[in-house]
DNA sequence: CCCTTGACTATCT
DNA sequence: GAGATAGCCAAGG
């Protein structure tokens, strides 16, 4: 693979292991940070590619839901996986206080308004 | 070289 | 708020 592409992928892995336990980033918000705006598709090429164990539950979807098809293998598995972190889901989407733009804590505090 | 795919997003109905 | 639409970009047929 030419340098370019590894620069990117190692720049993936960086961000990806910095995202703190307990939170998540969306694959548009990686790519911005690593510093290839625009790349969200290739963010999940590249932890594919990631020669060692990455936490890549820990990366979702712009609008905070899982990026497999709901209910496949994949997507029970990463969900579980954020579970275990303490990350906590309503009608299949991650509370915002999991997130870092995320709202205040009224939610969490007071509890999801579900209905 | 053209076309399709996909662990994506932002925007409009 | 769900569904459609249009960008996006690299990989593979």
């Amino acid at each position: 693979m030419s340098d370019q592409e590894k620069s990117f992928d190692e720049s993936i892995w960086q961000v990806v292991g910095d995202i703190v336990v307990g939170r998540v980033m969306s694959y548009g918000d990686v790519a911005r940070v690593a510093g290839f705006p625009r790349r969200a598709r290739m963010v999940a090429r590249a932890m594919g590619r990631s020669p060692e164990p990455l936490p890549w539950h820990r990366v979702v979807r712009s609008d905070l839901t899982i990026a497999f098809e709901a209910g496949s293998e994949p997507y029970l598995k990463q969900e579980k996986l954020l579970l275990n972190e303490g990350v906590k889901f309503v009608k299949g989407k991650i509370i915002p206080i999991a997130t870092d733009k995320g709202r205040e804590l009224d939610e969490v505090l007071w509890g999801p308004e579900d209905s």
